[in-house]
Parts: structure tokens; C-alpha cells; sequence
RNA sequence: GCCGGUGUGGCGAAAUGGCAGACGCACAGGACUUAAAAUCCUGGGACCCUAAAAAGUCGUGUGAGUUCGAGUCUCACCACCGGCACCA
């Protein structure tokens, strides 16, 4: 009979299945003190006992070499906020803590790390309403964290511990700024490099002669620049036009500004059009910020997507975030009053669609709207008109410098005016122009000025969430100017609306309203005309595929779009838009003919046209945009930079030495930026200014930069001389042995990955897992940074993150997202107090799919509650146990209660006894299912692989011990405090399984003890599962009339005979022909019958 | 709108193209108990027929298809969840 004291019984759910409140804080405790799950670097010293030492026969100092297989599981640091850890951070910490232990049992060499990102909005804003220093709030948040995290058991390698927030960790956050800016990216190498090289590209005296041939186009491109223009300063062009290359650099740029938050945020911080944090307004603001030119590895950042393992769906959201888009490059002339040929560039992913281009849209942001204002408003000095006694004279190409009564003849002589443009340069600038012609496109103009004033102020007034807003109807206004389409030379009427983005492709663009659905909607609300070219590919009327030419015969097609070329627009309500890819129809001049051909083959052609004909190229073009780097905050890292003004009171930026760093953040009694906008530390004038008369740079990096590199600091986490060591970094990033690895852990693309002559292949972190709300950002700016650091030299893999799995979202009880508001809110350490942790680990195991979201059900938790009473009801003597409840009552809180648990001895059911092959055969079923769900990351049926050896065990009346060991290393991943106790009392058996009259005492950190930590993992025996008869279901027609029982190694035939023999079977075939019969050895008998 | 994921008992879920619902929760019945809790045993998709069972029919979001055989493969659709969203 049990009982249990009423002082200690846990509440709602009846009486504590076993002692964990005890054993929990005893394994915890032994884990701390042996420093158990320690991972060690090489060239470290290895102490003796440990009892990873221990288990791979090394002590004292060892080489990589020497070291077995890395193995590096990471979590997503937590930002420690005041709330503390909700059930959803356990959810991925328990999946890779199972791994972390079952791979040490496997023998590799497990890093396992833990730490803060620790620098964020919330504590500042703490900080803002109560004066305290972030720090603080900081720090004990840190240890809230700490406390819950450790009470769930995992198996951290303590030691190396960090704190984005620690000055030995943002010293090298600033570190790797420097490195940024100090580089620049070359197109030509495809990768970044030291700025020092394009310093030298830029001097006068370059250390190396960089020629095309030699180097690349790009850099011989950058040499010619500079001697072009000889002019200027030196030292102030050099450093203009180096600084424009730097991967960190400074740049006016439009940023969302929260004036609740009082900082700019970044793109991805603002969701529908407020602040991420919070919820507040945010609006465009024109800030000179700090950039990171993560643009330039759009390219390479998709690329790479091919070479590691993460799921699609996750390489999928990165793709379209960088989204690449091939397409071409077109030039379109424009007919506007004014000196200059003007042309504006579009992107298309359509260029096959350009002879049905019949407007133009620019962004209201776009450069061009400027020059047609300036050409409105401009008044020309015309022929006589000009005083100057010598011009020059543009247009047409020459360039040269003449007298004015000889540009006058010129003019005279070709019929035209000569227009002074620019009379403030010396000489004046002038054209040859018809000026009549130009006074009518000028008044053209005019009459649009104020249309499109208006229209720029509209939109510029106008949020950003209304500009973006769903289903609006498109707005816009005729520019008046017009250009001229490239391929048939009508002229066309140039649009300014703000459907088009000034920030991607060129700011504007070709308008095909037949096929593209935007074009479409914007033509048919201000009835522009709308020209089909191309036909789809469903034939409609009487079109015929033409074998010989390899194309639809499109006739009829063609005249049933064709449309009205004279000046008046043709609008028709009854033409539809289509996107879809077809064939050309409409598409040609007097030079090129689209006319038949399948998208593709059309875009081939027309990009090669224009190529040839210098009116466009093939391009590629990206969504992603450069990472803006800069917060107007105080608690983030501050910048290593400084500003200077040169000889001609300009400002200039310049980065600190490395000597300088980590550059702390200075003391402040007020953390609320300024009232102009300007960041938090400008509070600090002491601070702010230098002796030198330089100034400090005021923003501070954004939460990002901490996150963006701490999977490497961890390799070395106490390297004062470097962010990592290269020996740390080579062996837990770089390589390990290429061994025939079957672990879906390996994906199939590792497994099929080239391997170098030595053996080894490049890794990365082996397993990362997080949540999704970290696609695209950290991920991004991480690979990012990585990238970088690979380049120049500084780590040993072009990829960070090797294997990535993202964990599903926890919800409440009642199937919604859990949030204080709802007030579904599980808080893990209630959890705690009533089943312990263990149970809590196997439940969130338990609940399904690591990667599916699923509901919280603490019934749930009740039931793996139920199976760790079972397991250690399996193992233990039942009156030992109520002796050691009644013990443990009379106990005062000075006494330790966890040496009580002596008391409680093993079953007697267990005996040291040779298995039988019916318990070898449960036993090895449960290794077989555990180990391959574990490589498979199935950890919820894994557990129930184990409570199906639980059932069976239960009822064996003599228990081998030895099934029950192996059995325990199983279960040590899972629930390892129980593990740990059990496995203690049954580590020596001839002592221990006879201890009930002996009581022999436990002491914990005692040498003998091993934790079970290291112990082997088991392999199992096929020969054991084998069957000797098989149970083989027998259908007719497909369905399940009998099971019969065979021999294993029975044939087919009998196997055919036996499920004929039948009597269920023979109601269902009697009087029928057997059609056919399908024998699956081993599996099953279907007969066919009429 | 586009991209990705998911639809299986009352619930969480499981099933290399081969006995659908393992394992667990909840529920019901029983044993133990003065009683409860705890524990142990038994049951269970729906329908039909039964005193009970057996037998039978139907059943994995909907509709088609491939196959001797489909939860699983193919196509079309529906619903829910997540991401992106005027990206030319």
C-alpha cells in the first residue's frame, strides 16, 4: 500500500509518482560540480577523472587530432526578457539537449553552449521610466533565465556562457564592425576584400598594376575613374570614393522613424505599418544612418542556399526575401525640353513583352521628375541672347570648345538654335536645338507642373501603410513628357505614380497593360492604350501548330489584337490582361521579328537585339536592400567611429584602432534620446567629445549585430586575444572525419558532398534549431556576416549554420497563441513544482512533431507523469519506498533529504540473470525504434517506443538487470535526472541489488560513480527481431478477409496455399476465378477474383 | 494574389504503396479500499444485426485518377495555419 504524507503531496493531481523533487536538484548539483558536459578545445588540458576523459582513454593536453568527431548543437539564445522563460523556449532546448546526450553517448564530442542577447528596447525602456541602468535589469533577468533553464537539466557546457551585453563579448561585436568597414566588395572576385587593395587600386602610385587582364573589369573600371579626374584633392577624393565602397557605410537614407520609440527602425522591425515593438506609428524620415552592404551577397547568399541543409520552406522565405529576378536592363530615350539627351533606364523580367510597352511610370521619388520640372521652369538664353565670347557645345556628342560667332554659324548652317543650358560653368554650356520645338514641349510640361507638384506632396503626405494598403485603387499623373520605345519608336507618355517603388529595379518602368495586371488596372482607370503581343499558349480560333517552324501559326491571333497605331489611344473594355507566358504576336521591326516564339526563346532574342543595338542588357535584380545598421538607442554597442571635419569644414568619418576597443557606452542619468532626434549617448558631451576635437559616433548597433556572430564566440568563448581562436574554430566549425554516416541528422546533401583530399568536408554548426520568426532576419544577417569573416580569412566555412530545424509554436490550452492578454499563459516552473522536469522534457517531446504547431495540454503532461512512475515502480523495492516517504516527513529542512534516497532499494524482481529471447527481442525493438527516431528527430514516437518496453517490462516477474541498464541509457536523453538515480542504484549490481540488507551509501561526486552521461549508446541485434511465424493478412479483391499465421521462411507458394486454405477466405473465393494472386513475401496475400 | 505547411477517433497523434488509429489523454466498466486518491486489469472509429458476440457495410477534408491494393502516388478543388505582398 502507498501513502502519502499530506505536507508533501503535490496538488490537483494526486500523489507524486516519485521522488524527483529530490532527484532533480541532486543530479543538477553532481552535473554542476563534475562539470559533466564540459567540451573541451583542443590544446586544452583534459582532467583525469572526467568522465569524458575517461570514456575516449585521454587526459592532459590534446590535440584535434586526437579528439573524437565534433558534434555542435545550437539553440537560439534567448533574450532574457523580465517575463521569464514561457513552455515555448523548452520546446527546442529539449529536442537538442536529447541529441546533445545521445550524441555523447555515441561518442562524439558534444558542443553544447548557452547564452544571452542580452542588449534590446525593453530593458532600456525600463530604464527610460525608471532611471535604473539597463545593466541591472539585464543582469537579473540573466539570472531568472539561468535558474529556469537549469532546473530543466540540459546539459550546457556552463563555461561557456556569454553575454552579447558583456564588454569581452561586444569588444569583438565592434571588432567584426571594423572589419566591415574596413573592406569592400569586389565584383570581379565575387567576394570581399581589404580596403587597402582598393586603396591601391586609387593611389598614384599603385604597389601593383591592376589591368583588366590582370584583375578584373571592375577594378581596372575604378582605376580609369580616378585618373579621369585629376582635379580634384587627392586625399578627399580617395577617401570619397573609397568610403562609397566600404561594406559599413554612411548614407542619407529613408528610415522608418517611431517617435514613441524615439529611433529608426529597420525594415523588417516594422509590421503594417507600425513598430514591431509595441505597436507604435512609425513615418519616413530622411536620416544619415549607417549601412551594411549586405546587398552585394544577394547573389551568393541565395546560392549557397543549395549547400546546406535547412527545409525548404525555410530556403524558400529566404529566397523570396532576397528575390532574384532576371530580366533586362532597357534603355528609353526621353523627348523633354533641354539641353541633355536624356534617357532613363527600366528593369523588365519581360523584355519580350516591350513592342506592347506603350507608357511609362516613374516613382514619385524618381530623379527624372526633377529634371522635367527644372526644364518647365528654366528659362534658355537663345541665340543672340548669349553673351559669353566662347561656349561649348553639347549634344550631338562633340564636346568642344568654340567662339561664339562660330557655334552661331554652326547653328545657322543646321537649321537650329543654339540654347545656352548652363550658363554658370565657364565656358557656358550650350546645345543645338530647335527652339520652337523645345518652347512647345515646354509648355507641354508646364501645364503638368502643378498636377505633379501636387501629386508628390500627396503621396509624400501620405503613410506608408495607405501607400501599401491592400486592393487600393492605383493613383498618378501625367508627367507630360514623353519617351520613346526603343523597338518601334512610338513616342510614349511617362507616368509618375506611386505604384512604382523608387527603391527596387530602376525606379521605373515599361508599361505592358495587355500583360501585366498592375499595368492593366492603372491603363484602364486613366484610358491608356493597351497592346497585345503576346498570345497564350491555349490556341484559340484557328490557330495550327506549324511543325517545320517549329511554332504556332498565330494570323488570326494577330488580327484580333491588332489596335489603332495612330495618335488617339484605342481603349477597349472588352481586352483582358494576361500574364501568362505564350508566344510573341505584334512584336516586330524592320531589324527583329519576335513574332511566333515562346516567351523564352522571345526574351533571348529581343535582350540580344537590344544588346547588340547598345539600347539594354541582361540583368538581374534583387528585392534585398542594404541592412540599415544604425539605432538611436543606448543600450546596444556603440560604433568604433569618429568624426572629423577636413581642411574645407566638411565631416568625415574614421574608424577607431583596434587598440580603442571595446568602446563602452558612457554613464547616462537619462536615457531618452534627445528632443531633435538625435540618439541617447549624444547626452553625453564628456563622452561625445574628444581631446583631439574629434567626435563620437552617437547611434548604437541594432540588436542584430550581437546575434550575428555568438555561434563563434562560444568555440572560444574567453579568447581575450582574438573572437576565435583558429585551432577552436578549424575543429568545431570546420571539419570533422568523413565517415559513412546513415543519421538523418546527415542530410542526403552532406552525405552526397564532394569530400577533399584530406578526408574531411567543411561543416558548421551541425544542427541549429530556433524558431521561425527568425527566417529571414537573424538568419540572414548571420550568413551574411559569416560570409564576410570567410572571406577575409577570419573562419573556415563559407556557411554558418550546416543543419537548421526550426521548432512549431507552443499554443494555449485552448488552441490559441499564447499571450498574457488571453491569459493562457503555462508557466514551466508551475509545471515543474507538480511532475518535475523530467516529465515536463518527455511532455514537450511527447506533444508531436517538434516542427508542427500543437496545443498545450497539461493532462498530457500527466500521462509521461504516469510512465516515469512506472519506470521507476520497474526498478524499485515499493515498501523501501514508503519507509523512505515516512523518513522523509520527519525530516527538518537542515537535513539533506536527497541522502534519504538511499533508503528506497531495487526491486527484488531484478536479478543479475541471463535474459530470455523474448526480453532480448522487446529490449532490442525499443533500441532499434529509439535510435532511428532519434536520428530522424521523431522524438515523440521514440518515447512511445520506450513506454511499450515499459508495458512489457512491468509485467516480467524476473527482470535481468542487465535489459534494465541498457534500457536506462535509452531513457538518460529523455529524462536523464531519473535516468542518472536509477542507473546509480543498478551501476553495480552484486553490491547494490542485495544492498536491502546492506545499505551501502551513496556519495554523490564520489570517483566511482559514473554518470551515465558517457555511457555507450546501445546497438541493437537484428538477429534478435527476428520471427520465427509471421502473421501475413490475406485479402480478396484488396480487402482483409483473414490473417493467417506461417513459418517465417516460408515460400510463396505455401504462403499462396495456406491463404487459399482458408475457410474465411474460401467463403469470399468459393465458385470465383482467381484472377491473379499477389504474394508480398513477408507481408502479404492478395487473391483477385472475378 | 503569390509561396510554404497542415487536414486521420471526443483530444494530442502513429502508420518503407500492404492488417488505419501504435503510444498517450479523456471516457466507461471492473479489482484493491470503510471510502476516496493512487495503482492494476478490461473496453472502445461509425453504422448494421444482436441478450452478447460473430459476420457484414462504411471510414484518413472533397472529387476524380494510377494500382491487385492508396492515409501514403497523380490531378483538380475546399478549409485552416505561417510567410510575403504594387518587387515590374
Amino acid at each position: 500500500m502507498r501513502c502519502f504524507p499530506q505536507n508533501h503531496a503535490p496538488m490537483a493531481s494526486g500523489r507524486r509518482q516519485y521522488p524527483f523533487h529530490l532527484i532533480e536538484p541532486k543530479w543538477q548539483q553532481f552535473w554542476g560540480e563534475q562539470q559533466t558536459f564540459r567540451a573541451f578545445n583542443p590544446g586544452e588540458v583534459l582532467p583525469d577523472g572526467h568522465p569524458f576523459a575517461r570514456r575516449h582513454n585521454l587526459s592532459g593536453r590534446v590535440a584535434a587530432t586526437q579528439l573524437p568527431p565534433k558534434f555542435y548543437i545550437l539553440d537560439m539564445f534567448p533574450y532574457p526578457s523580465g517575463a521569464g522563460l514561457h513552455v515555448g523556449h523548452p520546446e527546442g532546448y529539449t529536442a537538442t539537449d536529447i541529441l546533445a546526450r545521445y550524441k555523447r553517448a555515441q561518442g562524439f564530442h558534444v558542443l553544447h553552449p548557452m547564452g544571452w542577447d542580452a542588449f534590446g528596447l525593453p530593458a532600456e525602456q525600463y530604464a527610460i521610466k525608471t532611471g535604473q541602468h539597463p545593466r541591472q535589469t539585464t543582469e537579473v533577468n540573466i539570472a531568472t533565465f539561468k535558474r529556469q533553464i537549469q532546473s530543466l537539466g540540459f546539459s550546457y557546457d556552463w563555461s561557456r556562457e556569454l553575454a552579447t551585453t558583456d564588454p569581452g563579448y561586444f569588444k569583438w561585436t565592434q571588432w567584426i564592425f571594423l572589419k566591415l568597414y574596413n573592406s569592400w566588395f569586389n565584383p570581379d572576385t565575387n567576394k570581399a576584400e581589404l580596403i587597402e587593395i582598393l586603396e591601391d587600386v586609387m593611389s598614384e602610385n599603385p604597389k601593383r598594376e591592376w589591368t583588366k587582364g590582370e584583375y578584373g573589369e571592375y577594378v581596372s573600371g575604378l582605376r580609369n575613374g580616378y585618373v579621369l579626374t585629376p582635379t580634384e584633392k587627392r586625399a578627399e577624393f580617395r577617401r570619397k570614393e573609397i568610403d562609397k565602397h566600404r561594406l559599413a557605410y554612411v548614407a542619407d537614407a529613408p528610415v522608418w522613424w517611431c517617435e514613441t520609440l524615439g529611433t529608426v527602425l529597420a525594415n523588417e522591425e516594422v509590421i503594417d505599418g507600425k513598430s514591431e515593438v509595441g505597436g507604435y506609428e512609425v513615418s519616413k524620415k530622411m536620416m544619415r544612418q549607417w549601412m551594411l552592404r549586405i546587398s552585394r551577397y544577394a547573389e551568393r547568399l541565395i546560392a549557397d542556399l543549395n549547400t546546406i541543409d535547412w527545409s525548404d520552406s525555410l530556403k524558400e522565405m529566404q529566397r523570396n526575401w532576397i528575390g532574384k529576378s532576371e530580366g533586362a536592363t532597357v534603355t528609353f530615350q526621353i523627348e523633354i525640353p533641354g539641353p541633355n539627351r536624356l534617357s532613363m533606364d527600366v528593369f523588365t523580367t519581360r523584355p519580350d513583352t516591350l513592342f506592347g510597352a506603350t507608357y511609362m511610370v516613374v516613382a514619385p521619388e524618381h530623379w527624372l521628375i526633377d529634371n522635367i520640372l527644372a526644364a518647365a521652369n528654366h528659362n534658355y538664353r537663345v541665340n543672340g541672347q548669349i553673351t559669353s565670347p566662347t561656349v561649348r557645345i553639347f549634344g550631338g556628342g562633340s564636346g568642344e570648345t568654340v567662339t561664339l560667332a562660330d557655334a552661331l554659324a554652326k547653328a545657322k548652317t543646321s537649321g537650329v538654335d543654339l540654347i545656352e543650358v548652363n550658363p554658370n560653368v565657364n565656358p557656358p554650356a550650350c546645345v543645338l536645338q530647335d527652339y520652337g520645338k523645345h518652347r512647345f514641349y515646354k509648355q507641354e510640361v508646364s501645364k503638368q507642373v502643378k498636377a505633379i507638384e501636387d501629386y508628390r506632396k500627396q503621396v509624400a503626405r501620405k503613410s506608408d501603410l495607405e501607400r501599401t494598403e491592400l486592393a487600393k485603387e492605383k493613383t498618378g499623373v501625367f508627367t507630360g513628357a514623353y519617351a520613346i520605345n526603343p523597338v518601334n519608336g512610338p513616342k510614349i507618355p511617362i507616368w509618375i505614380a506611386d505604384y512604382v517603388l523608387a527603391s527596387y529595379g530602376t525606379g521605373a518602368i515599361m508599361a505592358v497593360p495587355a500583360h501585366d495586371e498592375r499595368d492593366f488596372e492603372f491603363a484602364t482607370k486613366f484610358k491608356l492604350q493597351i497592346k497585345a503581343v503576346v498570345a497564350t499558349t491555349t490556341p484559340k480560333k484557328s490557330q495550327s501548330f506549324d511543325s517545320a517552324k517549329g511554332y504556332f501559326d498565330l494570323q488570326e491571333k494577330v488580327e484580333y489584337f491588332q489596335i489603332n497605331e495612330k495618335e488617339t489611344p484605342v481603349f477597349s473594355s472588352s481586352l483582358l490582361c494576361d500574364s501568362a507566358e505564350g508566344f510573341a504576336v505584334n512584336s516586330a521591326n524592320n531589324e527583329v521579328s519576335l513574332n511566333g516564339l515562346p516567351t523564352a526563346a522571345a526574351k533571348k532574342k529581343i535582350t540580344a537585339w537590344l544588346e547588340a543595338k547598345g539600347l539594354g542588357k541582361q540583368t538581374v535584380n534583387f528585392k534585398l536592400r542594404d541592412w540599415l545598421f544604425s539605432r538611436q538607442r543606448y543600450w546596444g554597442e556603440p560604433f568604433p567611429i569618429v568624426w572629423k571635419k577636413d581642411a574645407s569644414g566638411n565631416l568625415y568619418h574614421e574608424a577607431l584602432p583596434e587598440s580603442a576597443l571595446p568602446v563602452l557606452p558612457p554613464k547616462l542619468d537619462d536615457y531618452k534620446p534627445m528632443p531633435d532626434g538625435q540618439p541617447p549617448l549624444a547626452r553625453a558631451k564628456d563622452w561625445v567629445n574628444l581631446p583631439d576635437g574629434s567626435v563620437r559616433e552617437t547611434n548604437t548597433m541594432p540588436q542584430w549585430a550581437g546575434s550575428c556572430w555568438y555561434y563563434l564566440r562560444y568555440l572560444d568563448a574567453k579568447n581575450a586575444r582574438s573572437f576565435v581562436g583558429r585551432e577552436a574554430e578549424t575543429y568545431w566549425m570546420g571539419s570533422r572525419p568523413a565517415v559513412r554516416d546513415q543519421s538523418a541528422l546527415t542530410s542526403s546533401t552532406e552525405k552526397n558532398a564532394p569530400t577533399d583530399v584530406g578526408g574531411y568536408r567543411t561543416q558548421g554548426v551541425d544542427l541549429y534549431v530556433g524558431g521561425t520568426e527568425h527566417a529571414v532576419l537573424h538568419l540572414l544577417y548571420a550568413r551574411f556576416w559569416h560570409k564576410v569573416l570567410f572571406d577575409l580569412g577570419h573562419v573556415s566555412t563559407p556557411e554558418p549554420f550546416f543543419k537548421l530545424v526550426n521548432q512549431g509554436l507552443i499554443l494555449g490550452e485552448d488552441g490559441q497563441k499564447m499571450s498574457k492578454s488571453r491569459g493562457n499563459v503555462v508557466n514551466p516552473d508551475d509545471i515543474l513544482v507538480e511532475f518535475g522536469a523530467d516529465a515536463f522534457r518527455l511532455y514537450e517531446m511527447f506533444m508531436g512533431p517538434l516542427e508542427m504547431v500543437k496545443p498545450w495540454n497539461t493532462k498530457g503532461v500527466e500521462g509521461v507523469y504516469r510512465f516515469l512512475g512506472r519506470v521507476w515502480r520497474l526498478f524499485v523495492d515499493e515498501a523501501s519506498e514508503t519507509e523512505f516517504e515516512q523518513a522523509e516527513t520527519l525530516t527538518t529542512k537542515t537535513q539533506r533529504r536527497e541522502e534519504l534516497l538511499e533508503l528506497i532499494k531495487l526491486n527484488a524482481a531484478i536479478k543479475d540473470v541471463p535474459a530470455t529471447p523474448a526480453q532480448l527481442k522487446t529490449l532490442h525493438a525499443c533500441i532499434k525504434k529509439v535510435t532511428e527516431d532519434l536520428d530522424g528527430m521523431r522524438f515523440n514516437t521514440a518515447i512511445s517506443a520506450m513506454m511499450v518496453f515499459v508495458n512489457d517490462a512491468i509485467t516480467w516477474e524476473t527482470k535481468p538487470v542487465s535489459v534494465l541498464r541498457e534500457f536506462l541509457v535509452l531513457l538518460q536523453p529523455f529524462a536523464p535526472h531519473i535516468a542518472e538515480e536509477l542507473w546509480s542504484k543498478v551501476q553495480s549490481p552484486k553490491s547494490k541489488v542485495r544492498a536491502a540488507d546492506g545499505g551501502a551509501t551513496l556519495d554523490i561526486g564520489h570517483e566511482t560513480l559514473d554518470s551515465l552521461s558517457y555511457q555507450p549508446w546501445p546497438k541493437f541485434d537484428p538477429a534478435l527481431l527476428v520471427e520465427d511465424t509471421l502473421e501475413i493478412p490475406v485479402q480478396v479483391n484488396g480487402k482483409l478477409r483473414d490473417v493467417i499465421r506461417v513459418p517465417a521462411n516460408a515460400d510463396n507458394a505455401t504462403v499462396e496455399a495456406a491463404a487459399k486454405a482458408s475457410e474465411k477466405v474460401q467463403q469470399f473465393i468459393a465458385g470465383k476465378t482467381i484472377k491473379k494472386v499477389i504474394v508480398v513475401p513477408k507481408k502479404l496475400v492478395n487473391i483477385v477474383v472475378a
